[in-house]
DNA sequence: CTTGGCACTCAGTTGCCGAGACTGCTAAGA
DNA sequence: TCTTAGCAGTCTCGGCAACTGAGTGCCAAG
């Protein structure tokens, strides 16, 4: 925080602003110069207030509801506050708790995994929770296994670190015998060693069953089973906790909802909108317009990519209100995305 | 229908119930009696039909919001309708070109035609449609591969008619070679033939372990990859177009709908209020309080089980407002489980 | 620069009235 | 005995006016 409080505002102007903010996040209604002045300790007459809000107005961080209301922080002002002015959290040690032990009783499933840490955020945060689940693209190949079941059909299994993420159906053209399956199993394991999946290429393939004497359909089933296992090109996502936004007043207008059902159950917009943030640091926020989706400008998201080993694999998120607890948030879902890499190191294939 | 046109109603009894049904399912506005002789054909005065109407009030069938007001259907109308009363339709061709178009497209994986179909059927009955995963435990064995990944860990693969089902990963105790895991395998796969999953015993796997002097924890592996594959305990199910419940007016009332999303996303309820469907011929309804479920008084659900092979494995379902068009839903959702059923053998691994 | 005071603005609430929608009942008619 | 026209009675709903009270902006004094 810099002397004066933050970006061009005096240090009152910041404290009036991010109090205001409190307030309106805490009681979702506009906030008066009186309510400030009688709730907190600012050491200046309601008329004061009344002169600093004015300007804050004018500076773009309030707005007024209507001339007899109080006043609303605008996204600039939610901007700064959580940039600037807010206080950061640590994660409640109850929750921190609680995580722990949901993900101690989870199974070794990943999908499981993130489905529960996607219901527990959910809970915790009383807002929507959607995670998204792993790209396997920068998963390390650990083996692969194509299985016989008849002259005509085999299936391929790959195992990577993260699981065993892809079995592809595929068809046997040139009847080959269980033993060639088994021997071009062989090939590959020893040759694709532990290369990340996205390394692989067709050529170390072809080596594998050319050499063997074996025909392109299988170099071609073996390549789709890859690509399925890396690609999972639809990136799909678990949310939970819809419910939660009825809570909230805003959602007193039933548009707002329809629209937010809509967007969570297509999941797409959903992704694109947190997409760019795998690679932060920290939890990013997106605050109303910022999210750039004209249904969504009454809501915030607050992003933080959990990791698999060193890589970021996927995010998690909260999708609330404008006027969410961005402090408490933020320190929940960092703390979540800390606990559940932890948790998925338990679950890697070594 | 019987000559009386249904259950203890004489003809035109029944007739005006049919009708303030229709009427009140097509405009949710409480049905008058003078309404009823304008719009449709009835031959006799609207005050007849009142004394009609006072009649089937007094039968239980129809109930009055207020004293001025029309008249709606209770649970027991509802119930007269879909028995006796109502025409029984045939899916509109369109829907059903569009279910097969879509079904043709999916992917093989049966996760993925499970979710294609909730959507499409989400979207096509403009309503919350949720369809059952799979239970597994009546499929056919096909195929069991334990793989080996280093001394101390190893993956077990079982492959079943409906597809891969199911990875487990165990730890091997006393260093067991690759060698060993492929017999197992071998083994494993000679003895239990084309059983279906749940009639394999314990016996069956100890035979083979013993035969090969290995130790228990393969066994323990293998009963235990074998039981995730039957077993997936906690039955899941997709879900989807909530948003489409916003539509009905009835809705109004957000406790309501907090209540149903809550329900949805449980699932447990969702799944156990039609799990007794799961054998039925044709499509089962349940309306009202026939639910059970207190939240759940203003709702009806029409359920559908779909197979695989021989065997039902699953339902399809449609929630909606009790003032749901059942003749249309009721179409909709045989045929699309009718065409599921027939996109599932398909997939089956033969 | 701060502050008390005051006039002004609006949203929200309450209470009231009349219109309209239906019903139930009654009495006459088929 | 069933049907029907007519009518009185009941209840909801929309609109309107009056009122309340929360909050602001501005001004003049400190």
């Amino acid at each position: 925080m810099s002397s004066d409080g933050g970006g061009g505002l005096d240090k009152r102007k910041a404290y009036i602003l991010a109090t205001v903010v409190y307030e309106y996040i805490a009681t979702a209604e506009p906030v008066a110069s009186q309510a400030l002045t009688q709730k907190y300790n600012l050491g200046v007459s309601s008329a004061t207030v009344r002169n600093e809000m004015a300007e804050l107005e004018a500076g773009g961080y309030l707005v007024q509801p209507h001339t007899s209301a109080g006043r609303v922080p605008s996204d600039a002002g939610y901007r700064m506050y959580v940039d600037q002015l807010m206080h950061h959290e640590q994660m409640a040690p109850d929750d921190r708790k609680r995580i722990r032990d949901e993900l101690r009783d989870a199974s070794r499933e990943l999908d499981e995994i993130i489905e529960g840490t996607t219901r527990l955020l959910g809970r915790l945060s009383k807002n929507l929770a959607f995670v998204t689940k792993p790209a396997q693209d920068s998963a390390t190949f650990r083996h692969i296994q194509l299985i016989w079941l008849s002259a005509r059909t085999g299936v391929a299994i790959v195992v990577t670190t993260i699981g065993v993420s892809a079995q592809s159906l595929f068809e046997l053209a040139n009847d080959a015998s269980p033993d060639d399956l088994t021997r071009l199993s062989n090939a590959l394991n020893a040759r694709l060693g532990s290369r990340m999946l996205r390394e692989i290429r067709e050529r170390d393939v072809a080596a594998c069953t050319q050499e063997l004497g074996l025909g392109d359909d299988l170099k071609n089933a073996v390549l789709n089973a890859l690509h399925t296992a890396s690609a999972d090109d639809s990136p799909t996502l678990s949310a939970s906790g819809a419910q939660n936004l009825l809570d909230q007043p805003e959602f007193h207008d039933l548009r707002k909802l329809r629209s937010i059902l809509r967007i969570v159950e297509e999941q797409k917009t959903l992704y694109d909108l947190v997409a760019d943030s795998m690679n932060a640091e920290s939890p990013e926020v997106k605050i109303g317009h910022e999210l750039g989706v004209e249904e969504m400008t009454d809501f915030s998201i607050v992003t933080v990519p959990y990791r698999f080993g060193q890589h970021a694999i996927g995010m998690l998120s909260i999708l609330g209100p404008r006027r969410m607890p961005y402090g408490r948030l933020m320190a929940l879902a960092s703390g979540t995305a800390e606990t559940l890499s932890e948790r998925l190191s338990d679950v890697e294939i070594k």
